[in-house]
RNA sequence: GCCCGGAUGGUGGAACGGUAUACACGGCGGCCUCAAAAGCCGCUGCCUUUACGGGCUUGUGGGUUCGAAUCCCACUCCGGGUACCA
């Protein structure tokens, strides 16, 4: 082949982005009226630096989503946008004193360049960055919103303080006891903060998991953190003080098993009830070491059980029984009531505790033998009925006793059913700079007073010393803090606490639908049209905060009238890493692959469908140099071939007469069908990006060898197949598409229909069939498709090679499937 | 510990229970060239055989089936999540 077609990206990505720019291309109207709308967004980045790899991976699944789904006429939304305050630019801010507004602007300026570099089809009249006072305006409207509904309140409480960023974290971003960023010990601090009131929604947070199609082990995920458990709750009696502890067990079943009772170090009551028995100073030491013990030491199951006695009992409901009191750090405050039933017989840490402390242990129910019930092994969990509870339970399977005992609790005035759950109440102020102000003035008269919002945003003020001290950097902001009440108009403060930057996460797919609206966070009008978001795209590490939080919000403003659907994302895909020699990319390890670096050497094309092509996208992917060469060679060679069959015969990329065409073209024409339709199941389904790209590889080189090789092809069937694989290969390498595209047709292929495949031409008059013999394929023949079983059979007999391992067999059974395959099965 | 994934050539990876190893990388050979690059044309799972051929092969061991990478059981290793949540 001539070598003056030279592909050169360098000119034609730049030439391809000057018209989607000029024309607006990829800008969507909000008049979707009666067309197929879809929402497609991927998670909107952190602007820190300059996008690595991760962000060209996941930019262009969606992308590729995107124009497939504009290809096959829907109505696309695929916006852009910065998640723009946190702490890595406060950070920098107290290393360099460089504003972390101006810091951020930097980096969303590179961020912005390069998504435009790589062709992303993102409609940037939508863009938006959560630090804009005209984005927070509205994060600090839908606060007010939850405050005003008793969603957003502020109470003291025991928190997470995270020692190294100085400011609390919310139990999710707490991670071993460590801070889930600095990896920071998490230190226990009593202090009034800021709560969303998230428990509220836990019944309906799980229950929605139901109605979404999202990766099955990410909804695993948001059920065992709001870990719902269903059970009952339990009064045990002190009668020497006269007090009612309450306890929560999920297994009312085995309440007859009770031989003891736990209390939490720090249970309220401690104090009082060890007082006047003699254990006072044991108890005070142990509660003492109990509370100063590391997190992550405590958490550990495998450390032998410690506690001590606190010289009381307690009435167990069922039986009368008095039951003796322990304090121990494995109950936990946090959950439940801070007290527990302990019940060694079926539950393997009140068995460690019994055995350390030399504690009956009581068997109450018993594993059926026939049903894989065990004989004598306790801790004992398995199915079963009960035994050596009371006449009225014994023999009922434990299900049934469950529900039988419950219903006695419940008439005798001593328990009902209950439901706990893990999660707890999300914890949202920070004491940091870099975020949203939380629009709450403090008043000595009022008491804490929203602001009105005809006052909004509260702006984001400048301040000298980003570092913290204990308190949020904007407390020295004196001129800012100080305010009149709005309520009474005295002087008053503002709230100093900035909000958790997971907030401005949790609404952005909303503003996007009505993004320069200043009048409302949205027109709820235009959100109707939009909502939900069709396809969300993005990492599997927010499984649970950002998710979580973001299906939080749509409830509760769905609650308040604001928006009209229950769940933010209709469908999630996470995609997997892309790592190096098989490890995570880090500066440490030193095998970073840059992708500006790539994009510089080989063009965004081969940038973006090396990375779908090298492995199934949901899937970790190696990065391999190596690779990349083998697509760069792909496209320059399919461009190299449109270009010459352009400047040859023929004219357009109108299919060709198949009546008129050579049995080899036609084979070529089939080829471009069969890829089609290959592609088009691989895009509609799970996302087969790697095998649709393997495809159009194909049709590509098939066409070279008709070219190079046989020399003879039909110019209108090669031209015909180069326009179909250009314009399956347009989702992934959109500049070399077009251009190819552009080249055959005169067309712009973002503007033509996807193509459909010809069924009749994916038909084929003969097919290949194979003769097996015990299941080993030993011969193989062309044969009509339509062959009937018979016929088949006969050939397959009738073979050689088949006959030679006949020789001196039994047939016992001949299996035939027409069109593809007959078995023989012998024997002896 | 528990809950998910995963294991296929030298490498990344393909395969509705029906031709295992598509596509790509890497390797080998050839054409073109003064030469190189680029391009083009082949070969390339393993063992055995001069060859024709034959045998073996989807982490291990069993099972179901005419037929298993695919379904079932047990196990090994790797990755992720989670863990005194009563």
């Amino acid at each position: 082949m001539s070598t003056e077609y030279r592909y050169d990206p360098e000119e034609i990505e730049p030439r391809w982005q000057k018209v989607w720019a000029d024309e607006r291309t990829w800008e969507v109207s909000n008049d979707v009226e009666g067309r197929d709308k879809s929402y497609v967004l991927v998670m909107l980045p952190y602007p820190s630096g300059e996008p690595h790899i991760g962000h060209l991976k996941v930019y262009s699944v969606g992308d590729a989503v995107a124009h497939f789904h504009r290809r096959t006429g829907r109505h696309v939304l695929n916006p852009m946008g910065y998640d723009a305050f946190g702490l890595p630019a406060e950070n920098n801010a107290i290393k360099t004193g460089e504003h972390p507004r101006d810091s951020t602007k930097k980096s969303i300026e590179s961020f912005r360049r390069q998504f435009k570099r790589w062709g992303i089809s993102i409609d940037w009249s939508r863009e938006l960055a959560t630090c804009e006072p005209d984005y927070y305006r509205w994060t600090q409207w839908i606060f007010l919103q939850f405050y005003n509904a008793g969603l957003a309140y502020r109470k003291a409480a025991t928190v997470n303080w995270d020692p190294v960023e100085e400011t609390v974290l919310a139990n999710e971003q707490v991670v071993d006891g460590r801070g889930e960023r600095s990896g920071a010990l998490v230190e226990v601090r009593h202090l009034e903060q800021w709560f969303f009131r998230i428990t509220d929604y836990a019944d309906r947070l799980v229950d929605g998991l139901d109605e979404i199609e999202w990766p099955e082990h990410v909804k695993t995920m948001q059920r065992n953190w709001i870990g719902r458990s269903e059970g009952a709750e339990v009064t045990f009696r002190c009668e020497d003080l006269g007090v009612d502890y309450p306890v929560f067990t999920t297994r009312p079943d085995t309440l007859f098993g009770a031989t003891f009772f736990v209390l939490a170090p720090e249970h309220p009551d401690i104090e009082k009830l060890a007082a006047g028995t003699g254990h006072e100073d044991e108890v005070r030491d142990y509660v003492n070491r109990a509370l100063t013990t590391d997190k992550e030491d405590r958490g550990n199951a495998d450390r032998t059980k410690t506690g001590v006695p606190l010289g009381r009992t307690v009435t167990n409901p069922v039986n009368g029984e008095q039951i003796p009191m322990f304090v121990a750090d494995y109950v936990l405050m946090e959950y439940g009531t801070g007290a527990v039933m302990a019940v060694p017989g079926h539950d393997q840490r009140d068995y460690d505790f019994a055995k350390t402390f030399d504690l009956p242990v009581k068997r109450v129910v018993e594993g059926v033998p026939d049903e894989g019930g065990d004989e004598d092994g306790l801790p004992y969990t398995g199915p079963g009925v009960l035994v050596n509870s009371h006449p009225d339970f014994d023999g009922l399977d434990k299900t049934a006793a469950l529900e039988a005992i419950v219903r006695w609790l419940d008439r005798e005035g001593k328990g009902n059913s209950s439901t706990n759950y893990r999660l707890r109440d999300w914890l949202l102020s920070r004491q940091r700079y870099w975020g949203c102000p939380i629009p709450i003035i403090h008043c000595e008269a009022c008491g804490t007073v929203p602001v009105p919002e005809d006052q909004l945003p509260v702006i984001l003020p400048d301040v000298e010393d980003y570092k913290p001290k204990g308190r949020s950097p904007l407390a020295a902001a004196t001129d800012w803090v100080n305010v009149p009440c709005p309520s009474c108009g005295k002087p008053a403060k503002r709230e100093t606490d900035t909000m958790d930057t997971f907030v401005d996460s949790s609404w952005y797919f909303l503003r996007y639908t009505d993004a320069s609206n200043d009048e409302a966070a949205w027109d709820p009008e235009i959100l109707k049209r939009w909502a939900p978001v069709d396809q969300y795209i993005g990492g599997v590490e927010h499984a649970i905060l950002h998710l979580l939080y973001a299906r939080f919000f749509v409830k509760a403003l769905a609650d308040l009238g604001h928006v009209d659907v229950q769940e933010p994302f209709a469908k999630l895909f996470t995609q997997g890493m892309v790592t190096k020699d098989g490890a995570k990319m880090s500066k440490s390890r030193g095998n970073v692959v840059s992708p500006q670096d790539i994009v510089a050497a080989r063009g965004a094309d081969t940038a973006r469908t090396y990375i779908l092509f090298i492995a199934p996208p949901d899937q970790d992917a190696d990065w391999a140099d190596e690779g990349v060469d083998g697509v760069y060679r792909f496209l320059s060679r399919l461009w190299r071939l449109s270009a010459a069959a352009a400047d040859g015969p023929g004219a357009g990329a109108d299919q060709p007469d198949v009546e008129s065409l050579s049995p080899a073209d036609l084979e070529l024409l089939r080829k471009a069908h069969w890829a089609i339709e290959k592609v088009t199941n691989d895009m509609a389904g799970r996302f087969n990006f790697n095998t649709a790209i393997s495809a159009v590889m194909e049709l590509t080189n098939d066409v070279s060898r008709a070219v190079n090789e046989r020399g003879d092809a039909e110019p209108q069937a090669v031209r015909f197949a180069l326009a179909t694989a250009a314009s399956l290969l347009f989702p992934f390498a959109p500049h070399v598409a077009a251009d190819a595209y552009s080249k055959l047709t005169g067309d712009r292929v973002w503007e033509q229909p996807w193509p459909a495949a010809d069924s009749e031409l994916l038909e084929r008059d003969t097919v290949e069939v194979v003769f097996q013999v015990n299941g080993k394929v030993r011969d193989r023949a062309s044969v009509p498709a339509t062959a009937s079983k018979n016929e088949l059979e006969a050939l397959a007999m009738a073979s050689p090679k088949v006959q030679a391992h006949l020789e001196g067999k039994t047939v016992a059974k001949v299996i035939v499937v027409p069109g593809k395959l007959v078995n023989i099965a012998v024997r002896g």
